[in-house]
DNA sequence: TGTGTTATATCTTATATAAGTTATATGTTA
DNA sequence: TAACATATAACTTATATAAGATATAACACA
């Protein structure tokens, strides 16, 4: 019997993973900053450059961290470029990428409901913002996104700092309320568009749609965002990959 | 101007990524077989431990190989139990993962359309198969399949073949024809139920379904199969996580 | 049944070299 | 001298090798 067949036993590697993220968590590093190098990490954690590495690779691998060669690794940011693309699978069918314009159309200040709250950790009625918006691709409104987010986790969220914010809203909630997502999960249905999103995106009332919904993470894999998007898929697919 | 500066360079690791491919491809090691040990490799290929780990790693990253610690590392295989929910996506809404029973419809020989044909990089009207087949979850039909794969691939498909075996299909493709599916591409659209799937799904016309075009490439990124799959979404989503 | 042996992958450290980036020093030229 | 180009140094991550300790699994054998 020794120290590793205890059931708590994570390996080295694994162990630094969580400090990094603690610092992460903590805010030491911000997105878009560089973290210490290979180097400090491991005279930092006291272990060899080697463990520091494969944390490393791991939280690269999980779109967490990103590695330059020459530069230092660097805490992902929506707010760069390659970043647009990761969350947004709604593409053109001939799979040319395109950025969709934002309309916002409410910015509101809600109880959760039961089925957000829940997936958010909150308690059913528990204080959210509830953002709606449209999206459109050539002009022509493709999504309607309805989003709650914890009001607690974005205080002072208002109608106004969107507006004047360019960029996407991931990239909004990273520099004004420090709130990086890193993963997300979705569950897909197909639905008749009812009468609010059938005007909204000018299609008839027994229109099909896609629903996704939504559940984003931030660091420790807290949900902090749920959102529902209904997408008239005409000339455009939800895209996806699997292994 | 040293070798490395060569625009074709590759680093060790991924040379021997590229190698163990090939014998993937060649059959050498056929799914669910074990592969060398990593020192046995190392020897054949004449490069340290370390760097055929690198290799194994990677694929092992990409679902291609399976490691398990003390018995060896294994060619993936769509046999394994794990597997089965690998390349299916659609699950009940709480969450609780079931197993579909497979209503075979019909085996055709038939010429491939335009569709399909280009994303099998085959010539409009090259010979192919076409598999249709119903899906059903707790006994309730919820997706219509139709599948293309070459004929030239998969030599003396027939209907019979199907119905004998137990398991998935891509379990089937693999025991009978050696080809792996490793990887797939979908492309997600809600549509209204036309007469052909109304009547099998037992839904309306006007119904919205998901309509899930996919493509799926076995060893060296080679696309062997086109499916479509339109799908009845009550109580069921499809599922996806990205970050 | 249990116990040791062997073979495997896993984890950790160490070392060396390669290659990309940036800042600084050193020229060179107008 | 000032502006610009080039070389150098110092930093980073990336690649490759080596070696030893540990965890897991299978098997032989008492």
């Amino acid at each position: 019997m020794n120290i590793h067949s205890s059931p708590s036993f994570r390996p080295l590697y694994d162990q630094i993973k969580i400090l990094i993220t603690q610092s992460l968590i903590a805010g030491e590093w911000r997105p878009g900053d560089a973290i210490p190098s290979e180097i400090d990490l491991a005279s930092r954690f006291k272990v060899s450059q080697g463990t520091v590495r494969k944390a490393i690779d791991e939280l690269a691998a999980e779109n967490i961290l990103i590695r330059r060669q020459g530069k230092g690794t660097f805490v992902a940011s929506h707010s760069q470029e390659r970043a647009s693309t990761r969350f947004l699978r709604i593409a053109r069918d001939e799979g040319v990428f395109e950025y969709p314009t934002s309309q916002l159309l409410s910015v509101t200040r809600e109880r959760a409901p039961e089925g957000s709250a829940s997936l958010l950790d909150l308690r059913t009625g528990a204080s959210i913002f509830c953002i709606k918006r449209l999206l459109s691709f050539e002009g022509i409104p493709r999504i309607f996104d309805e989003i709650h987010v914890p009001a607690v986790s974005f205080k002072g969220l208002d109608d106004a700092m969107i507006r004047n914010y360019t960029g996407s809203l991931y990239s909004f909630f990273e520099s004004h309320f420090g709130i990086a997502m890193i993963r997300a999960e979705e569950h897909i249905k197909a639905v008749k568009a009812g009468p609010v999103e059938a005007e909204l995106l000018h299609v008839n009332l027994d229109q099909p749609l896609l629903r996704v919904d939504r559940v984003a993470f931030t660091y420790g894999d807290r949900p902090v965002e749920w959102r529902r998007g209904l997408c008239h898929t005409e000339r455009f697919s939800y895209v996806t990959e699997m292994s």
